[in-house]
DNA sequence: CTCCTATTGTTATATTACATAATAATATAT
DNA sequence: ATATATTATTATGTAATATAACAATAGGAG
């Protein structure tokens, strides 16, 4: 019984990269919020005023997949969203939105600590590097 | 337009692994296979005999979800099913199995291959060893 | 051997993530 | 001024993954 695809680096990735995100689903649970939803949150408080269309492209979601996230956490009391032209909005955080991007935040940091300490130190400081060579382009 | 979490690396393991099978997914297309199927595959030739609920437990699929799999590569003429007693199966590549799983690996390593060849050197060595200490438990 | 418990394969079902196509309104460029 | 592109949206489909329930059966305790 053995796993013969468990040295290959595309395969420890995704699994790796599954049981991470489930940790993170689990820790953010209790704020009643998925990890697309925290880092939506998050992204816009980095980008006052962003753009539904503009914010999916730096978090890879498609504008069609946007539309019920924003809605979700606009009827959270979350985000807000003001009418820029015609057709686009700019989104911000309410002040609720503020308070819990804070609570997010800091289970992110505990999330990505923990994430982190799990990695040999030797090994750890390649880690994001090597990473965005894979993802960024 | 910035990036918030571009160096998480809890996000960055996500980003990287959702684009990385993004890329198997569609060089294992042409065989009209998903990556489920390809790992699955390649687990029966490495452990043949093996039973659905061991194979699932080496490659996290939950029993459940694995019926589907296992009787569409059955469907497929790629895997026989022998009992083992009254309620396992013993599972195994067949003829067409073994052939279209020589086509898988050689994907397989291709895919790894590339994938490494986007690691910058000095970090090549560390990637695999980090993930596994994510990974494994 | 018999009874209780655990395991196996299975069905049904729900959720989440993610993809495409179509559309109406509107901005932008020629 | 008109053609084209973009934005938000709806509808829809698929893949991955989770749980609960169930029947058949294996294995262990007495």
């Amino acid at each position: 019984m053995k796993d013969a695809l468990a040295n290959f680096p595309g395969y420890a990735l995704s699994r790796a990269s599954a049981k991470m995100l489930g940790r993170l689903a689990e820790r953010l649970a209790p704020l009643n919020l998925r990890r697309a939803d925290a880092t939506i949150l998050v992204q816009i408080e980095a980008n006052p005023g962003i753009t539904p269309s503009a914010l999916g492209q730096i978090v890879a979601i498609k504008r069609a997949n946007m539309v019920s996230l924003v809605s979700r956490l606009e009827k959270s009391g979350y985000i807000s969203r003001n009418a820029l032209d015609g057709r686009s909005f700019a989104l911000n955080l309410t002040e609720k939105g503020t308070n819990i991007c804070g609570d997010v935040k800091e289970i992110l940091k505990l999330h990505e600590d923990r994430l982190m300490a799990r990695i040999p130190e030797e090994h750890r400081d390649h880690f994001v590097p090597a990473l965005k060579a894979l993802w960024s382009e």
